[in-house]
DNA sequence: CTAGGAGCTTGAGTCGGCTCTAGGTCAACC
DNA sequence: GGTTGACCTAGAGCCGACTCAAGCTCCTAG
């Protein structure tokens, strides 16, 4: 309850995001922090609780698969304030979109290979079926012959 | 009924695929068609439908992150024919994982960036409804204060 | 017979997003 | 006072996956 604003170096940060300090350090390059980072003795970089929650937020967006000159925009806009809302929405409109259409893509490619899966898991199961009796190795292949792509799943 | 396996030019192919005529030569050189490409007069590229259809599973398989040096290894067991099928199950699964992960991923980031998006939405609703009464832009922004990132969404 | 268009090959270039190197500062410890 | 170890800067390098350029060969149409 009483912690006031403690600042942290690089590697601390790197360690609570998960991020490289190379990486921290390329961000800052990039534009990415809302205010500017600030320097300790000897020029360290001095970070706070607020840099690590905006961190967050990015990496979520980052790992959501927003680029970066995107991410740089919506920093920009924060870091200007209050009044262009309708353009953080708009670039958060825009994401949402790139992520659900890449969530439906991801789906229906997930279809197919679990079709796929399914095939060579009852090939190798009817192999392993026909392996008691007598033969051995009778499968004829799960791809070129299994199944026009298209045409199933 | 009567198409007895019609050769198509490398531009044919990028049509029905999708893909450019550079990225398919790439692809081949990369060692992701099944049986080699055939050549017809002249050297050029002569492709059949059974290529078309590995290469909308190649794309399937692409656009939902399969790395090319895996996209090569499982057409490398295809070429080599039956009897490696745990392995072609064991890579399919692989990236069965992969592509699931990634979904709850982005379904993850989603939920944040609706929560964003609703967040900016609600703001902008009530200035456009203090805009009728005197009062103009009154709001104090919409992310640095609006929420703490890990605490509600 | 020549101009255009599709293909060919080899090899270089691009882009996004990091990632690492080299060479230096500083404070702390033994 | 020497050696870590964390940090600094500027800039180069890397990786994946294409993408393009240069210079050539064909074929076809006008």
């Amino acid at each position: 309850m009483a912690e006031v604003t403690a600042s942290l170096s690089i590697g601390q940060i790197a360690e609570r995001t998960g991020l490289s300090v190379h990486t921290l350090r390329f961000y800052e390059q990039e534009g990415l922090f809302v205010s500017p980072v600030r320097r300790g003795p000897g020029g360290r970089r001095s970070y706070t609780q607020d840099d690590v929650d905006w961190l967050t937020v990015c990496i979520i967006l980052r790992t959501s698969g927003m680029p970066l000159p995107a991410l740089r925009r919506y920093t920009d806009l924060v870091r200007e304030g209050a009044g262009n809302e309708e353009e953080r929405l708009a670039l958060l409109r825009e994401h949402h979109g790139r992520v659900t259409s890449q969530i439906d893509r991801l789906t229906q490619s997930l279809d197919l290979i679990t079709f796929k899966v399914g095939v060579y898991e009852d090939l190798l199961e009817q192999d392993r079926r026909a392996a008691g009796p007598g033969r051995r190795r009778p499968s004829g292949g799960g791809d070129v012959p299994a199944s026009r792509p298209g045409t199933s799943a």
